[in-house]
RNA sequence: GGGCAGGUAGCUCAGCGGUAGAGCGGCAGUCUUACACACUGUUGGUCGGGGGUUCGAUCCCCUCCCUGCCCACCA
């Protein structure tokens, strides 16, 4: 044990003053992964706690969104490690779908001007990959640097073969079981991607345009015109009716007849004005241009009324021949500008007036989405009732509860899943068609077999492939093999962002429950999203993302994690604020220093018992103190109330441990019958400190660990300390009190505080004449001395433990203080009389419960004291 | 149009029936035998507006106003 002390002592007075994460962090981290510690053992006998990591996109980089996620899976991965579990987190990366071909295509554009049909499926699905092995560990190689402790081995990605053989077989059994069909429905189209998109991908946002207003005349009735209302003119080629609501008496005659379409000059066909309850006689003029072909309402009129079909657009947004010959070949939003130039010179257009609608815009491209008939693949979800009631009966609990309800709404109001994408990078879909090749814009197949493998000669796979969440569902239960499922399914926790609760969280519940019969995990912790100070979400193009790396190069990994958690409240937004962060890393030295502190007191005993030893005030307080902190530690884990947990760390090691138990200590080492049980105390408490912010900060505590001597092994495998059920030790928190005051009094006289002053101390209680050195060591007093009576020409100024006397002859000039003491002196008489006042009038004061009395005459108590320094400091300096 | 969250000191946030707190910043001192990434002291708030319940409201109720999110086929 000596030679651990020894060089414990060495490495420590090696140390620079300041902690220096970089090398340290690096450090045990290498370390951590070689011994093999985040390694889960299915076999274990401990108690299982299991994660599994919200896979980031392949494509992606660390942004702050990650690190607060990861941050707070690893903490709780910690925490359960120290309380005795055997830990999954496992961990993993998606394929991303849109996002990975995009930056793929993007670079084969920029590099070689080709388009991925310039290279063919097969290549290009080679250079995905490729790209994929060289730039895909970027992101997990920066977990890495923030301390992540997932159990690396099992780094799983959402195409790897098993995997996707899995993918492939939901979708068959799903096939299988009539869940999943194909249909020509109405979906959301982008024409920048080129496929179709979930609803959830689509994202509404609000957008100025214009309603247009145009005449289409009433045909066989002359001078008769009905107006029409659009928000979209250039679809008016693709018009097949007009209709209004038959309860609307304006128009309800006119259900029957048939309006002249305006457009194309070519071809003005005649339409039907059919009545359909749809129509909202409020909105516009109450009539509406139906086009089947390009937009949803519509189409189902259509349907009610068998009504043709259109499609005047190509998949990019271009329009087609259909379109007519003034407009075919301009991209949409050209031809709107054409159709509203067009309606004017037909002398139709009535007005444009300024509108404000929501446009969906597809989450990926940032461009309108257009509503297209096409044929998809669709998935009527499995187990939704279960789903809900699972929720809804807490076999699932979500923090904050508030989410709950968000997705009980989702799942009430379901709407199946269009599940294919017309996109190369993803799980082809395991269907063959014989004969004629599959397509999107759909022709009847002949035969079709849904199968993983070829059926045979002749057969030509659906060249689609499947959305990237049809494989992210089944994450919680296909990363695992058997043994591991065994022991660690379901989850203890999925920790994630509430953006993701219907692409991700309900669909694996529905998948759990669908193919493992058991939710898939017990707790869903949603964080909340990170903000820049204004209120803005992060964004690449505001460029108010920093770059979570520099900020580790900066502050340290363990900076970062405190400084986040202790501004992040449960599932609140989090408005991101470097300076947190800064503060972060000023915690981190703060415990540096004191640990370096407690090694120049001599060795450090791993196994202190304070309770071995006689202790003193100071010593009992700072042990219940402790008591509470971990109390509260512990109820912020139930309720996963990290910033709680951060903030009492916070207080507890710099306000209770460093500003009042090491700055009373330092009394005590100089006497033999204090020194051994003040020692013992703060070894026990640094041991515990460490253990308790082991989760947040790994490094540093690691590092202190070792430093101080606990012991040999990793921080992360010792025990989880408890509560002793200490009792408060109230004569610790009056000296402090009075030290408070005494340093105002020297304040008062605008001392410095390193001058050393001889001061005195009138008390009438026997314990505080025995903690006089301690008192001086708080005050950094020259001399304190009990004295029986009021000295001359001293200030006073009494406090819980008595009254302090400073002398005056010889510290302060005279005459300028006495001007501004009178000063101080009125200001402070005057809130007396106030609390005063209150006290002798206040109706309800005079029949109060007696805690608001005591705490007006706690007050009163506090200003007359005051009152009373000043006016001692005044007397002390005479006239 | 519906739903949810939030509006407390300059900033980030606690408090959620007894008369408002912390940290940071600001200000003034200090390199006082671990830490200037520090220490000591101190200044900051009609707790978004207006009503109501109550002896008493930042806290409960109503209403309005802002901010942000989510959902919804109003062209």
């Amino acid at each position: 044990m000596q030679g651990i002390f020894a060089q414990n002592r060495r490495l420590m007075s090696e140390l620079a003053k300041a902690y220096e994460p970089q090398a340290v962090e690096e450090k045990w981290y290498a370390s951590w992964l070689e011994q093999g510690h985040f390694v889960a053992d299915p076999f274990s006998t401990k108690p299982a706690y299991s994660m599994v990591i919200p896979p980031p996109n392949v494509t992606g980089v660390l942004t702050l969104g990650h690190v607060l996620n990861n941050t707070i899976q690893d903490i709780l991965a910690r925490r359960a490690r120290l309380t005795g579990h055997e830990v999954l987190w496992l961990p993993g990366t998606d394929h991303a779908g849109i996002a990975t071909q995009t930056v793929v295509e993007r670079r084969l554009r920029k590099e070689e001007k080709k388009t991925r049909h310039d290279l063919g499926r097969e290549e290009f699905l080679r250079r995905v990959w490729e790209w994929k092995e060289r730039h895909g560990g970027i992101i997990i190689a920066q977990l890495k640097k923030l301390g992540c402790s997932c159990d690396w081995g099992r780094e799983r990605f959402t195409m790897d073969e098993a995997y996707a053989r899995k993918v492939q077989e939901v979708f068959v059994d799903l096939y299988e079981k009539g869940l999943i069909y194909r249909g020509k429905r109405m979906v959301n189209w982008c024409p920048v991607s080129l496929t179709a998109l979930s609803d959830e991908e689509v994202i509404s946002k609000p957008q100025k345009g214009y309603l247009y207003h145009f005449r289409v005349e009433v045909i066989g009735e002359p001078g008769a015109f009905l107006e029409i209302a659009t928000t979209r003119p250039e679809t008016i080629m693709g018009d097949t009716a007009v209709a209004v609501n038959p309860r609307d008496p304006r128009y309800a005659h006119l259900i029957g007849k048939s309006v002249r379409r305006p457009l194309p000059i070519e071809n003005r066909a005649a339409l039907p004005i059919v009545g359909d309850a749809a129509v909202d006689f409020e909105f516009g003029t109450g009539v509406l241009k139906v086009t089947p072909a390009h937009d949803k309402t519509d189409y189902e009129i259509g349907l009610r009324h068998a009504l043709p079909i259109i499609d005047i657009m190509n998949p990019d947004g271009t329009m087609n021949e259909l379109a007519g010959e003034d407009f075919a070949g301009l991209d949409r939003f050209e031809a709107r500008v054409e159709a509203v130039e067009k309606l004017r010179e037909l002398g139709v257009l009535v007005r444009e007036e300024p509108h404000e609608s929501n446009v969906g815009f597809s989450e990926r491209a940032d461009v309108p989405i257009e509503p297209r008939l096409s044929e998809q693949w669709f998935l009527k979800y499995p187990k939704t009732g279960e789903a809900r009631s699972a929720v809804r009966e807490r076999l699932i609990q979500f923090f904050p509860e508030r989410w709950e309800k968000v997705y009980d709404h989702w799942l009430g109001n379901i709407q199946d899943w269009c599940i294919s994408r017309q996109l190369w990078w993803g799980h082809r879909i395991p269907v063959w068609y014989k004969g004629v090749s599959g397509s999107s814009t759909g022709e009847a197949q002949s035969a079709v077999r849904c199968q993983i493998a070829s059926p045979g000669e002749g057969w030509t796979q659906d060249p689609d492939v499947l959305d990237t969440w049809f494989s992210s569902w089944l994450w919680a239960h296909e990363t695992m093999d058997d043994a591991t499922r065994k022991k660690f399914y379901p989850t203890s926790v999925l920790v994630t962002g509430p953006d993701i609760i219907f692409f991700w969280v309900a669909r694996m519940i529905m998948a759990g429950l669908e193919y493992m019969h058991e939710v898939p995990f017990r707790h869903v912790y949603f964080t909340g999203i990170i903000r820049d100070k204004q209120g803005r979400k992060m964004s690449k193009s505001l460029g108010n993302s920093p770059d979570p790396l520099d900020l580790i190069a900066k502050y340290g990994a363990d900076g970062l994690r405190f400084g986040l958690m202790r501004i992040a409240p449960q599932g609140q937004d989090i408005r991101f604020d470097e300076q947190q962060i800064i503060e972060g890393r000023n915690f981190c030295n703060k415990l540096w220093n004191a640990c370096r502190f407690r090694l120049l007191q001599g060795p450090v005993d791993a196994g202190a018992n304070p309770w071995d030893h006689e202790l003193s005030i100071f010593a009992k307080d700072l042990l219940s103190k402790l008591d509470g902190a971990m109390a509260r530690i512990e109820s912020g884990y139930a309720g996963y109330r990290f910033s709680e947990i951060a903030q009492t760390l916070y207080d507890f090691v710099w306000a209770e441990f460093c500003d009042w138990f090491i700055e009373a200590a330092k009394a005590d080492f100089s006497d033999p019958a204090r020194k051994a049980g003040t020692l013992a105390t703060m070894d026990y408490a640094l041991r515990r400190i460490l253990l308790l912010l082991h989760p947040v900060t790994p490094f540093v505590s690691e590092e202190l660990w070792h430093g101080l001597g606990f012991g040999s092994g990793s921080i992360q495998f010792a025990e989880w300390p408890r509560a002793k059920g200490t009792v408060p030790e109230p004569k610790a928190a009056k000296v402090f009190g009075a030290v408070t005051t005494a340093r105002t009094l020297r304040a008062t006289y605008n001392l410095p505080s390193n001058k050393r002053l001889r001061w005195l101390l009138q008390t009438g209680e026997d314990w505080v004449n025995s903690e006089l050195t301690a008192v001086g060591v708080l005050l950094n007093a020259e001399t304190i001395q009990s004295v029986d009576a009021r000295p001359a020409h001293a200030a006073a100024c009494p406090t819980e433990i008595g009254v302090f006397f400073l002398p005056l002859e010889g510290v302060v000039d005279p005459s300028t203080e006495r001007n501004r003491l009178e000063g101080e002196m009125a200001k402070v008489q005057a809130e007396v009389q106030k609390v005063q006042r209150k006290l002798a009038t206040d109706s309800f004061v005079q029949n109060a419960p007696p805690e608001v009395v005591s705490d007006h005459r706690k007050r009163l108590e506090t200003w007359t004291a005051r009152l009373e320094t000043l006016r001692g400091a005044r007397e002390a300096l005479g006239e």
